[in-house]
Order: structure tokens, then sequence, then C-alpha cells
DNA sequence: AGCTTTGTGTGCGCTGGCGCACAGTACGGT
DNA sequence: ACCGTACTGTGCGCCAGCGCACACAAAGCT
């Protein structure tokens, strides 16, 4: 197998595809560099391209009139970035933008609609991915509604986490306080709790997570609940990892 | 055309079918009641049954362990409740409520199924659809970080009202909360300036909407973005309203 | 070296919503 | 006619999070 081929596996629904899908993609799938803060797609823009990403987090962002912003859906190596694409709208009115730079592979657009509409096991394999990325959104809403700042921060990190190697990531406490939806110092206040807790600790927008777990107790039900049903739904995908 | 037939009409999926499917179905549609409360599937039970309101209306509603609970969408004569059926879930984390009683039909899981999979125009517009059903989520999701309750009483009352014919609902503010995640007396409190502004009209359990355009200024954006949306998504379907 | 930029820490007053308690009132059943 | 239940109104103390202001320190530039 060639490197190409392998380095596809890293994202987990190209990893899913049948073999003779993975074959006649291969030529096709371009791979992309993702600089943190890049735009992927606008509001309202019909897609262009589908983004897999490898080893980039990807933020579904909704940005209100007057500028402040929060987080729909996470997307990482578990799944895709553009699926208005084959639900059929070409274009959702949120903005997905590069969380945590990376790599990632994209397909014309037109390229995944002709396979969708072949109806195979792709077809089948989106709508199950969808599926888990409508209970990441539903839980976010819940979240949003029910728990604190502190417990959102965990579950943020530990979402993270679980599309990164290692245990580091590269992020301002700006930036997630513009994808929580809260204040940065607000943000501040959680991180320097957690820091003295020994759960993580952090300089200048690096975070390091040394304790997993003290995480995990800390956040709300909402990280287990979409965690279980990205594997309920997607066994062959998150076993992957 | 039978009166069966017209009545079908009354949901705008339905009423979207091509003529060759909708009399295929025909025979298959159960017409069933919606009574206030009563529970269309439950949190990780397999769906046996997708309804098509009519004349009633669903919210999917997720209940925390503490047993707070918030609405993730709202279902009604535009629509159809189980996706996940189609989606290849079989089941949700949350669990769809009769939010206002009616009429509606059901088909048998499998029916729906064997169809969907044929790929043919159901596939897409109930792909479509369901875009439109993730956007009100999303929606839902940050209206329930930046905005008031007076707000979003406005933004409920709205999307009951749309899913309605006349002007009136019957509905308890103490259900209300439930729907929006908040205390009782925050409704009552945003119900007695809606009522002193002229807007509505109510008493125990039944509110009258007076000026749907005084709802509308004072509510925020999240209505009209995602009642655009679902326009966009579905012109035959919402024009049929 | 000095300077600017970027990221983080902290304090303070304000407010929206929470939890609780209780009063008042219409409705439904017997 | 009566009573209990269901629905709505109101008051009060509390706190999480907001908006703002400013201090400080590390990183990058010239």
């Amino acid at each position: 197998m060639t490197r190409l081929a392998n380095d596809l596996k890293n994202n987990h629904l190209l990893a899913a595809l049948p073999e003779a899908q993975c074959r006649a993609w291969m030529a096709l799938l371009e791979p992309v560099a993702m600089p943190l803060g890049q735009v992927l797609y606008e509001p309202g823009v019909p897609l262009e391209y589908v983004y897999f990403p490898t080893s980039a987090i990807i933020s579904l962002l909704y940005v209100m009139e007057n500028g402040a912003s929060a987080e729909i859906a996470m997307v990482g190596n578990e799944g895709i970035v553009g699926i208005s694409l084959f639900m059929g709208g070409d274009s959702t009115p949120s903005r997905a933008v590069v969380q945590s730079a990376g790599q990632g592979y994209r397909l014309l657009a037109q390229v995944m609609k002709d396979e969708f509409n072949r109806a195979g096991p792709v077809l089948h394999l989106l709508l199950r991915y969808t599926q888990a990325l409508i209970t990441q959104m539903s839980q976010i809403a819940v979240c949003n509604r029910h728990h604190t700042v502190d417990q959102q921060l965990c579950r943020w990190l530990l979402q993270s986490l679980d599309r990164l190697h290692g245990n580091q990531l590269v992020m301002t406490q700006e930036l997630i306080a513009n994808m929580l939806g809260v204040r940065r110092e607000g943000v501040t206040e959680s991180a320097v709790k957690l820091q003295q807790a020994g759960f993580i600790r952090y300089a200048r927008g690096h975070i390091s997570v040394l304790d997993r777990v003290g995480l995990e107790r800390r956040t709300c039900e909402c990280y287990a609940v979409v965690k279980k049903e990205y594997e309920r739904l997607l066994p062959l995908v998150t076993a992957a990892s």
C-alpha cells in the first residue's frame, strides 16, 4: 500500500470505506494543509469541496449579527466537513473554521454527490455520521442551556483531545471563549481552577492535559452522551482510533 | 380524490411526495390521534413507526439526568418525526413528545426504510428536511447561549404558531418552561410583559396571539434564520402552507 | 536594547435567571 | 355548593456570567 493510501486511513470515515471505493477516490482526494483560522466555508455559500480532516480539527461556528458566536459542532479525523452537500442544501447558515491546525483531504463537491447518489455503503456511512453530528449539536444546545462554563470548558477540552494525537492543544483562551460563546475572562477563571486542580498546565496558547480522568469527572454528562453515541453509530470508525 | 388522500396533504412532506408514492402509501399510512403529552419515542429505544403530524405539534426534548429538560427541535405538519430511522441510528438520545394535541399519520419503520433505500425522490426530500431540522437545532443551541427568555418565548410562540391553524395555542406556562429549559416563573414574567404590550392574551393554558408582528419585532434573529432556511430547503413544502 | 503585540490574571458593579415560598384564582369533579 | 387541583402572579435572596478597566508578562520585531 502506498504512503498516500496509509495516510488516508487517518481519517476514520475514509478508513471505513470499502476497499474499492478507496481505490476509486485515491486519485481524487487532494491533500490540503489546514492552517489555524482558515475558513472552509462561509454561511450561505455553496460548497466547492468536502473535507476529511486527518490531523486538523474544524469547528462549525455560528456567528450572529452582533458578532457573538457559538460553536455548533466539532469535526476531527472522525468525520467530514460539508454534510450539507449531500443532505441537499449545498450551504448552511454556519461557518466552518480550522480550530486546530493540521492536515486533511478534500474532494470536489460533484464527486461526492455522484458517489452519494449511487446509494451504496458510502451513503449509509455518511448518514450515520450525520446522525452522530446531530447528536453533538443537540447536546451542545442542552449544555448551553444548563451547564456552567467550568463544565463546558472540560467538555470542550476533552472533545478536542479526542481528535488529537498527544495531550497538547495549541489554543488561546480567547479562541476557546469564541467557541463556547462566553467571555474570555470566564475561560481564564475556569482555566485557573483547572490548573490549580492539577488537571491541565498551560501558557500563552499552549495547553497540556495532565489528568484526563480529572476533567471527565468535572465535566457534565454531555461529553459522555455524545461520545457513546458516536461509538454506537460508528463502531468501525471510532474503533479505528 | 378520497377524503383520506386530501387529509394526507395536510402534512407538507406527504403533500410533496410524487403522486405514485402517495398512492402506494395510502393504504399503509395509519391515521393516529396525538393527545397532549403522548410520547412518540423514548431515548435509546428503536423506533417502530415514523410519524407525519398534520395538526399536532411534536417536541424533540432532551431530558437530563437531574430532570432538567430542553427542547432540541419542534416538528409540525411541515415535517416528520423519527429521522434517526432512515439516518441509520434507529434511536436517539432524545425523546419525542406531543406538545400540542392533534392528528397525524404513522408508517411502519420497515416501510419507511424500504422506500428510503430505493434512493428515489423520497430520500432526497427527507434529507433536505433533515438539513432544515439540523438548522433548527443549531440555531436553538445559539439561542440558548445568547438570548433572553423574553426573546426565546417570542421565538417559541412564533414557531408554534407557524405549525397551527389559527392564533390559539393550548399550552401552560409550566410546559413552555420545560421546552425552553427555564423556570416557570421566568415564563410568567415574560408572558406578563407580552400581554401588557398587547401582543398576546392568555388564561389558564390558553394563549391567543394578537399581534404577530409585535412578537417578530421582539424576538431574536433566530426565528427568521430558521424560517428562511426552511423555505429555502423545502420550497414546495412550505409553499403548500 | 527598546518597542509593540499578544496572551493571561484580577477586580468591580450590574443584571438575568435561579430556587424557594406563598398568595390568589379559575376550573373540574362529586 | 363544595373542595381539591391546576394555573398564574409576585416577592426575595443568591449567584453565574457579563462588560469594562487595567495590570502584567511573554513573545516577536527592528
